[in-house]
DNA sequence: GAGCACTGC
């Protein structure tokens, strides 16, 4: 049997050999503590009310009283009389302050937003909704959700003619500026954890910069315009807004400890294992772990370990209660990291990045850092994805280590040495500067702008920018690569929240009679993966979904799964989804998907629903319209190169056909990790492309003509 | 025959 890298392999020799060298050499630490963050951490009084209320046994103390406890209460008057004064500011603030759900109400107490709407951007989802909700119940007067106070996310539009606090997501008002690039809808504009640097954010920052100056040459109602940060670096963002006047407000949490190695360890994996059991011994029972690792294997692995470690007579300490965290992981086992852990039990949840902004876990007093975290990052000049293991950042540094100081004090250990620190990047490589530019970039020009000269608070690079543009010619979204006008086949494609070549998939499927299986299998791929691969369970795996696998690959295996699932009842889909290792939420979020698209494609008079049954020719040659520059050809065993970059490429082993080894295929995407793999495949016929991207294969030729 | 961090429309 294959061993794994990681040694999870349940055989009896593994788990004998790994428990050989399981005892980790224990990690020493400098224990002058030093500063505990460079920001001021302020300790709480014992009176005071953590913003967030979570975790409290004391008496409750009613919604007007916790308002008036937030930090930011105190500078209210001050807040506003420079709201009223700036057309522009940001509001530089520390985690739990109560910026994000008091600013709002106080702008709209005071009666600033006038008869327009106060926006303000959330970069997540959950927290768009939940802000929302809060802030409605403060707001009281038996309001809900949805009548002064509201929210628009994708899926759900809760507001209403009443609604004048509008929560949303990022990428959400990106899609409305589409609409009304000058967004009269609202009076003030307020781009919440701009530090985060989303690449919705980072297009938002242009067009409301742009909004503001057009209102005030046409005369308009005036566009405020509030950036809310936690970055130190105000002056970028000052000077980007014209040297806009920046506040500064303190936040409320609980000292953070840090430690750093003495020396430095590249088995940071075994480190974070050993300082776990360093932890355990002497802390109180009820003191929880927070471990940040970079991936689903690493942190399974790392479990094992704790697992069978805390097992061993030997270890001291009360029981261990470990749990995992991950995207990618089923619904279910996500909740358990919220379940506080029984008595005189110790909870430790290894994590990705996901909890350092994404999830709050509470209860948490211990974090141990790793340092490291897994990126993708985009190569505009080979036009590659690479899924990295690399370095983090001072701010993600510092964002872990807050993690432990949420509800009281904490401690975070960092497995790296002060000098180690020292060397890291400061800010983390906004999304914008790593990234596939071809939506944004489509993005701009419905704005009637070209990328090229879009006024980006950090530029990324002219490869990237080119690229794009280089593709939406190739799609026919534009005329020429300098054109700042769409074609109607571009402007059509701006309506669908896909990439440019998903949504040239669905435009012409309609000419091939598929519309139906083109919608399914673009609303799949826009989702996360459906299918779950266990460590443990993976021939299982395979074995049981063998029978939906397709000889033309992927794609069509994807669209067979969807179909049969299509046909399993409401109360047999938790069971199927089980038995076959499918992700339910995944593939109910996938339907969802697939019917916002549905009504896209009516809007854009795509006409009926047509299917193309079982003449799946139809749906390749269809996949080939958007995605004829992904096409790799066989060079010799099982060793292809891509057409587009001449990229020498193999299948990754997960796909249906890496056994196979057809002529030519399509790819969704190619990622560089040990290998280049190409990922989501489609068998397709050389003279398709002749017939369908005769422009392209006039400067890409074949090596091999016979198909 | 090997491994896919995380959001969002």
């Amino acid at each position: 049997m294959m061993e794994s890298k990681y040694n999870i392999g349940n055989t009896k020799n593994g788990v004998q050999k790994f428990q050989m060298k399981m005892k980790p050499i224990p990690v020493i630490f400098n224990n002058s503590n030093g500063p505990s963050s460079p920001k001021k951490i302020k300790l709480n009084d014992e009176n005071r009310n953590p913003s967030n209320g979570q975790i409290n046994n004391k008496p409750k103390i009613s919604i007007q009283d916790q308002r008036r406890n937030l930090p930011v209460f105190d500078k209210r008057n001050k807040l506003l009389d420079l709201i009223k004064r700036h057309k522009t500011l940001i509001i530089l603030a520390e985690t739990g302050s109560g910026k994000t759900t008091q600013i709002p109400q106080y702008i709209f107490s005071a009666r600033l937003q006038e008869n327009g709407k106060i926006g303000i951007t959330q970069p997540r989802r959950v927290a768009a909704v939940s802000v929302a909700t809060r802030v409605a119940q403060e707001y009281g007067h038996g309001m809900s959700v949805g009548d002064t106070v509201g929210y628009s996310v994708r899926f759900e539009d809760c507001t209403s003619n009443k609604t004048k606090i509008k929560f949303l997501t990022d990428g959400m008002l990106l899609r409305e500026s589409m609409f009304d690039r000058i967004l009269m809808e609202y009076t003030v504009v307020i781009l919440d954890e701009a530090h985060e640097r989303t690449i919705h954010t980072d297009v938002l920052f242009g067009i409301v910069k742009r909004a503001q100056k057009t209102r005030e040459d046409r005369n308009l109602a005036p566009l405020k315009i509030i950036i809310m940060s936690a970055t130190m670096d105000v002056d970028h963002f000052s000077r980007y807004f014209n040297n806009c006047q920046a506040v500064y407000l303190e936040g409320r949490t609980f000292p953070v400890n840090i430690y750093y190695t003495i020396k430095p360890h590249d088995d940071y994996q075994t480190s974070c294992v050993a300082t776990f059991f360093k932890i355990h011994r002497e802390a109180p029972p009820n003191h929880d772990v927070l471990i940040f690792l970079t991936g689903q294997e690493e942190i399974e692995a790392c479990a094992h370990r704790i697992r069978m470690l805390a097992k061993d007579p030997d270890v001291k300490g009360p029981s261990v209660k470990c749990c995992t965290l991950y995207a990618a992981q089923p619904g279910a086992q996500q909740m358990s990291v919220f379940q506080p852990a029984p008595p005189n039990t110790r909870k430790v949840v290894i994590s990705t990045n996901i909890a350092e902004t994404s999830v709050t876990i509470p209860g948490i007093r211990y974090v141990i850092d790793s340092g490291m975290v897994k990126a993708r990052t985009f190569h505009p000049s080979t036009g590659l994805e690479l899924l990295k293991v690399q370095k983090i950042s001072h701010e993600q540094a510092w964002q872990r280590a807050g993690r432990a100081g949420r509800d009281s004090e904490g401690h975070c250990y960092r497995i790296y040495t002060r000098s180690q620190f020292e060397l890291m990047e400061k800010t983390t490589t906004p999304e914008i500067q790593r990234a596939n530019l071809a939506t944004v970039a489509l993005q701009i020009l419905t704005l009637e702008l070209h990328p090229n000269y879009f006024d980006f608070l950090d530029k990324p690079s002219k490869d990237a920018v080119g690229l794009a543009c280089e593709q939406l010619k190739l799609l026919g979204a534009v005329n020429s690569v300098d054109s700042i006008i769409l074609t109607p086949l571009g402007r059509k494609m701006s309506k669908f929240p896909l990439d440019p070549r998903f949504s040239k998939i669905l435009i012409t499927a309609q000419q091939y009679g598929c519309l139906q299986e083109a919608l399914t299998v673009v609303s799949l791929l826009s989702g996360e993966s459906i299918l779950i691969n266990p460590v443990t369970k993976q021939a299982e795996a395979q074995n049981v979904r063998q029978k939906f696998c397709s000889a033309y690959g992927d794609h069509v295996t994807l669209l067979n799964i969807f179909r049969e699932f299509d046909t399993v009842g409401q109360n047999n889909r938790r069971t199927w989804c089980h038995e076959h290792f499918i992700n339910m939420r995944n593939i109910l979020h996938a339907r969802e998907i697939r019917a916002q698209l549905e009504q896209v494609c009516k809007k854009c008079d795509l006409g009926v629903m047509s299917s193309c049954g079982g003449d799946l020719d139809r749906l390749r040659k269809c996949l080939v319209m958007g995605l004829f520059m992904n096409v790799a050809e066989l060079v010799r065993d099982h060793h292809y190169i891509t057409l587009d970059k001449k990229q020498s490429v193999q299948f990754h082993p997960s796909s249906c056909l890496h056994r196979q080894q057809p002529h030519l295929v399509l790819f969704t995407e190619v990622v560089q990790t040990n290998k280049c793999y190409l990922r989501g495949l489609t068998t397709v016929e050389a003279a398709w492309l002749q017939e369908i991207a005769p422009e392209y294969m006039k400067t890409h030729t074949l090596r091999s003509n016979s198909s």
